[in-house]
DNA sequence: TTTAGGG
DNA sequence: CCCTAAA
């Protein structure tokens, strides 16, 4: 009977209004933003229309209807998941993925296959809550548990509109309204709660069904309301944005969205390790940036304890704090015969997917077309879409539509950026060896392609740091493309020890906790399946343009071999001539840029001055460090141009 | 795009 | 290495 409105998913994203960014700063770093914003929009593009998608679907088009969606959201709701189920069954429709079926009735259903991939993603979520919600009827704190395991599974759906919508309002000054509501009625909170999440729609009607629901689910309410309290309290939203007047309670009703705090929190968190200069940066411009972490600091905690951290167990896997929460929780869950149905889900190859996704965090399709080419051969890869960690995405009902894409895709570029990377599986293995060539690793072959997976992990340590290359690349003229490779997918990772090994157990754990017995699942998910044949357009990452996202190049110390060549070219060139320089030594070189050459001269010199015993790192010959030193004098005097200038004044 | 420097 | 102002 109870519905479980929503599950929600992962990652809250929340709705910040971009007033608050615009108070921020706009700056040239804003600019950046924005285009780093736009690369990764690109790159997840499918996801965040998915995500759009969804959110229109179950909020029921935010901007455009507020009211209507809500409205409708009301009607879904307290008819119960059917209603939902058709509703979004009509949304699917029209995306074309989701069966009615699985909507509506099956409480057991499950989620779309890849409810990730752009179009499915409401509905299934959809179905899973329905699921739930038929499943739980009976329970009570147990059921919530389950429930939000089932949530947690599902994650995604949860978005359907209606429960969406009643989530919302949870802001803080829901906190308020929300207890006394939750008390009244238990059950249904939990329902809500968990359904919470996602896009809030936050209209006032919304606010109003919330209650509602919350009244219905009682017992678990004051839990989860406490949750939202925290979590609001914590700045669950500001993550990002000031203005976050989501906090306003005026509107809480309008501050939709709660949610799930923790995971959220967590997705969205950057990691400390990564670039702290953009970070700062951005910090900066951006505001809050530590506001943030705190806040999703206290999320976490905050949300671990309580039933909803369960809910995603997935999300959690992905970000080690989640885990922890998870470990809290986990007793709870343990029921989990909810679960059990999202095993049973109808969709086997889809739900592998998307647990698989939720074990790893995200997965991709690809599709890889390998030119038949033999060695030089480029290999051409097509992705057709990224799973993306369930984003939760609260938004004022007043909000545009614009603002929406832009939260979405604010949310997306927040969680490529901060916390995910992008990892390779073939034939269901990760590829961790970032060094190993497409040809090695056997990327390049045709039939393989099928194998080819990408996806979306947190953060961990990873494989190998391709620094050696580097002198062998310098002369001979490296191939880029496994240099390259490896640092798309490794970059940063070589430096995060710690959060790799807490994510790995994690996962297992995780999908041990919310799957419950199917470790066949797991395994599946592990397993990339791929999808979708369908070459999608070829894929142009364009991971460089965001500083959040980008990651810092990979430290590729000079070797003694290049430092000759940069010391021979310079004693011919001078120093003022680096793109010279550069064609002239380095120009197989490709990672080595003009202004590295440049930066590597400028401590070459520093190093040649200093003592032996203060260099670090390989030594440098002495004999070349002299000469470092005496072209740097020699060309100081003559000042490259002006000797060039007065050489020719000589002559003439 | 390059240079030149500061971070 | 990164980021930028200038050129």
């Amino acid at each position: 009977m109870r519905r479980l409105e929503h599950g929600f998913c992962g990652y809250r994203v929340p709705v910040v209004p971009r007033a608050s960014r615009s108070a921020r700063g706009r700056g040239p770093i804003r600019k950046k933003c924005e285009d780093n914003q736009i690369r990764a929009f690109e790159i997840l593009a499918s996801v965040a229309g998915t995500v759009l998608q969804e959110t229109e679907n179950s909020v029921s088009t935010n901007a455009a209807c507020v009211k209507n969606p809500l409205h409708v959201l009301n009607a879904n709701s307290k008819r119960g998941i059917e209603c939902e189920g058709r509703s979004l069954k009509e949304d699917a429709r029209g995306q074309g993925n989701c069966d009615e079926k699985s909507f509506a009735c099956v409480p057991g259903l499950q989620e779309h296959p890849e409810s990730y991939t752009l179009n499915e993603f409401s509905h299934v979520q959809d179905n899973q809550i329905l699921e739930v919600g038929s499943a739980s009827n009976t329970c009570d704190e147990s059921e919530m548990i389950c429930f939000t395991k089932k949530l947690a599974t599902v994650s995604i759906k949860s978005n359907c509109g209606s429960s969406s919508s009643r989530v919302v309002g949870h802001s803080l000054s829901f906190g308020e309204f929300s207890e006394e509501k939750v008390e009244a009625e238990p059950h249904k909170s939990r329902s809500e709660i968990s359904g919470i999440l996602p896009v809030a729609d936050s209209s006032e009607d919304l606010m109003e069904l919330d209650r509602e629901s919350l009244a219905l689910v009682g017992p678990e309410s004051d839990a989860k309301v406490s949750l939202l309290r925290d979590f609001i309290d914590v700045g669950t939203f500001p993550r990002c944005y000031d203005n976050v007047k989501v906090v306003s309670r005026d509107d809480d009703e309008n501050s939709v969205g709660c949610t799930q705090p923790s995971t959220i929190s967590k997705s969205y968190r950057p990691p400390p390790d990564i670039g702290e200069r953009r970070i700062k940066k951005l910090s900066a411009s951006r505001h809050g940036r530590e506001s943030q972490k705190f806040k999703d600091g206290k999320m976490k905690q905050m949300c671990c304890n309580k039933r909803y951290s369960h809910i995603d167990d997935r999300s959690q896997k992905i970000y080690p704090f989640k885990k922890r929460k998870f470990f809290s929780q986990s007793p709870l869950c343990t029921s989990d015969e909810v679960f059990h149905h999202e095993g049973v889900s109808d969709f086997p190859d889809k739900r592998n997917s998307d647990n698989h996704s939720a074990a790893t965090g995200a997965s991709s399709s690809v599709t890889g077309q390998v030119p038949p080419a033999s060695k030089g051969c480029n290999v051409k890869l097509s992705i057709k879409s990224f799973k993306v960690p369930e984003l939760f995405i609260e938004i004022p009902a007043t909000a545009t539509v614009g603002l929406l894409k832009r939260t979405v895709m604010e949310s997306v570029t927040a969680v490529l950026g901060d916390g995910l990377h992008v990892g390779i599986l073939l034939q269901g293995k990760k590829v961790r060896d970032d060094s190993k060539t497409l040809l090695q690793t056997g990327i390049s072959q045709d039939h393989k392609r099928h194998n080819l997976g990408f996806i979306l992990e947190p953060r961990h340590e990873q494989s190998n740091p391709p620094s050696s290359s580097e002198d062998s690349s310098l002369f001979s003229g490296g191939t880029g493309t496994p240099q390259e490779l490896s640092r798309h997918s490794g970059t940063s990772l070589s430096n995060l020890g710690s959060c790799g090994e807490s994510k790995l157990n994690t996962i297992p754990s995780l999908a041990d906790i919310s799957t419950g017995n199917t470790l066949a699942e797991t395994q599946a998910l592990v397993a990339v399946p791929a999808i979708g044949m369908e070459a999608l357009a070829v894929i142009p990452f364009h991971r460089k343009s965001h500083p959040e996202f980008t990651q810092r190049r990979i430290r590729r110390p000079f070797s003694v071999s290049e430092v000759e060549a940069l010391v021979q070219a310079v004693e011919k060139l001078g120093t003022g001539r680096w793109r010279d320089v550069k064609l002239r030594a380095f120009d197989s070189a490709k990672h080595r840029t003009y202004v590295d050459l440049k930066d590597k001269w400028k401590t070459l010199v520093h190093t040649a001055r200093i003592s032996p015993q203060q260099r670090r790192g390989e030594p440098v010959p002495q004999e070349l460090l002299d000469r470092v030193l005496a072209a740097h004098a020699y060309w100081l005097q003559h000042q490259t141009r002006q000797q060039v200038n007065n050489n020719n004044d000589v002559k003439d």
